[in-house]
DNA sequence: TGGATATATATGGATAAGCAGATATATGAT
DNA sequence: ATCATATATCTGCTTATCCATATATATCCA
């Protein structure tokens, strides 16, 4: 499955910047641009998962989950692992979660950056 | 000018992670969850610069611009600082080019790994 | 003040992305 | 074969996002 999407970058031979840029938009941070998403690569960081799994710890329906699932798997961000009847979702590259948390510690001192202003 | 955004997040004191990357997509993620957005960031990352400059370097019109720019500002991932008629744009943060960095990286594996299987 | 340049914003319309609910497929067990 | 469980996908519908065009604001200079 996902046969498709294999041949869509081509090895980015004569790659602009923006070439590149745009690519590392389209597969990974549209990927990142929603919280569940978010939610999800961090639960498997901890540990992979199975679908039912991730529905529960999440509190989110089953088809959401799978079809945010889908769309990790499709850019490669996840990696889907079936045994018998259960699927087992796993995270496909830790550096992921350092650029989270990179970006968590931006946002951190960002809003100290905001509430030093408000209050001077 | 955009007093009302600081407002927002309150320090977040009793944040769980839910609430922690919930803030993480609105205020950060999905400001990079746009090809445009993304390199108008690596331009201000090599040097500042100013509405027009980034206008003509990224071949894009004005009105585009300055609304990227907008949201890039409300977010703190971008500062502004007026010099008479012009406004010089730049990265508040180099972290964030890191970050991004780490996931052009991650991109990269993926893509080698995707045209391994292709081969195989 | 009036004009020129630089930047910001408002409006309308197209496209994409999200969810809920229903349904389909796959595997295992009886 | 039939049923149960796990997962995936489809169907409307709503909302969000992006752009182009037009227009507004800000600053400088004459």
């Amino acid at each position: 499955m996902d046969k498709q999407i294999y041949d869509r970058g081509s090895a980015m031979e004569t790659t602009t910047l923006s070439q590149e840029i745009r690519q590392l938009h389209a597969d990974i941070c549209s990927a990142l641009a929603d919280p569940t998403r978010i939610l999800i690569l961090y639960s498997l960081a901890e540990s992979p998962s199975s679908v039912n799994e991730l529905v529960t710890h999440l509190e989110t329906s089953q088809p959401t989950i799978s079809r945010h699932l889908k769309i990790l798997r499709e850019r490669g961000l996840v990696s889907a692992n079936r045994q018998g009847q259960m699927v087992t979702y796993s995270l496909t590259d830790v550096r992921i979660i350092d650029a989270l948390d990179t970006l968590r510690a931006v946002l951190r001192d960002s809003l100290a950056r905001r509430a030093n202003l408000v209050n001077s």
